[in-house]
DNA sequence: AAGTATATCTTGTATATACATGTTGTGCAA
DNA sequence: TTGCACAACATGTATATACAAGATATACTT
């Protein structure tokens, strides 16, 4: 890491993490910080506005920078994270079990979501999620392959995203979301445990380059009661 | 309005929203929108990165800023958005029920998750919100009296949001929030038209004020067929 | 003792400069 | 014609200074 506002971005996280400095007291202040890590008040001043807007202090013009600990949860669906970075943070076994790979044409819907041609090919690729032995998530992902040319049962069993950045290079910029509840379709009662589940919860993502082009589209459907969305949020005036 | 930054974003924004510069076009450079404005380099960029932030342009180094018109959607659920500022944004007719309206001492969970004595009275707000005729949503607040001592009927009806920013001069600032999906409770089966719906989906948030402190707690519980959530994320690395 | 003015802390905004680094087109050389 | 070097221009990072404005403790005045 060379960015000095994001290492010192990170130092602050871990320090309130680990309770260096408790919920609701004041970090020290900008000034001192500049000391502390031998560098600008506007460098400085960057790191804390990342704080602010992940929701780690809240800054208050006079008196300082409060920690608001709003403890990052169990499940946080906010932000572009892959399901293994997910796994990772989980204290439970999970599994994936890839029910389908393969290069197609694309549908009518697909080739208007992913603005690709009629003829062109997509991958297509279903996996399902196993949480304690059981199989909670649907994951439908569709990969132009003028972006992903190459992609393997391996891949998809380990994890796409870290093969899509650091194999192929690509940079996941940003995504829109969408979260809807649907009735389940015969796919999602054939391959979850929905257990008499009338709904599932979907999660429909189009996810974009660094260079702004679309490259994915995905539906996420969940169990609806095993399904949570965190999220945190500022007023904007 | 007298930040100067603030005023560049939004007249950038109604740029965009206007079609002034087609999506996937690059916006001026920083230093020709320097001139445009009569500002410094850097004030530019702090409006560029809010509008980055909110989904409006991707910053590309060496290229510039690209329209990304994610544009913004009929029910944008995310950031802290009152009922009345979302149905002025609405097509359809929107009515607001107030059901109860009661200064009351609170339960052990209200209690727990406003962090107020047990003997402490709060203020409990069941309100229904019509759409299109039709019962979709309900909306249970409880308000810290500390903070919000008083609150009519009238108040209610209209928008509390409104009330505390303008009358009370309360700063809403950030909150931290919560979606999953629960089955109906008799009140939610009496109060909604569910017709059937054997879920409901459920927005639980804790509502901070600017100097951090905690002053509303509030479950808004939709049916499932018109709820919907969407949000612009940002990969971070 | 109470209240008020003030000094001094805090964060917020605006500006300037320097250099690093990525992108693109121009023009020269093989 | 092809390919490479380089200039010109874009954004990214780091630093400095000046002043505005909110918060707070101190000391002084009444």
């Amino acid at each position: 890491m060379q960015k000095k506002y994001m290492t010192i971005y990170h130092d602050l996280v871990k320090k309130i993490q680990t309770n260096h400095w408790p919920k609701s007291t004041l970090l020290p202040s900008e000034n001192e910080l500049t000391g502390l890590y031998h560098t600008s008040r506007e460098t400085i001043r960057k790191a804390l506005n990342i704080l602010a807007q992940n929701g780690y202090i809240q800054k208050v013009r006079g008196k300082g920078s409060v920690v608001i600990d709003i403890s990052k949860f169990d499940f946080p669906v906010s932000g572009i994270v892959s399901f293994k970075e997910l796994a990772n943070n989980m204290q439970l076994p999970t599994r994936t079990l890839v029910r389908e790979l393969a290069l197609v044409e694309a549908s009518q819907d697909i080739q208007e979501i992913l603005k690709v041609a009629k003829s062109d090919y997509i991958w297509n690729v279903v996996r399902v999620r196993e949480i304690s032995g059981e199989k909670i998530i649907l994951d439908k992902d569709y990969f132009n392959t003028a972006y992903v040319p190459v992609l393997t049962r391996q891949i998809c069993e380990d994890s796409i995203y870290d093969y899509l950045e650091n194999e192929l290079k690509l940079t996941i910029s940003f995504a829109q979301k969408e979260i809807v509840v649907e009735e389940p379709t015969d796919e999602d009662r054939d391959l979850l445990d929905l257990e008499g589940f009338s709904n599932v919860v979907v999660i429909k993502s189009q996810v974009f380059l660094d260079d702004t082009s679309l490259f994915q589209y995905t539906e996420s459907r969940h169990r609806p009661d095993k399904f949570r969305f965190v999220d945190f949020a500022r007023r904007v005036r």
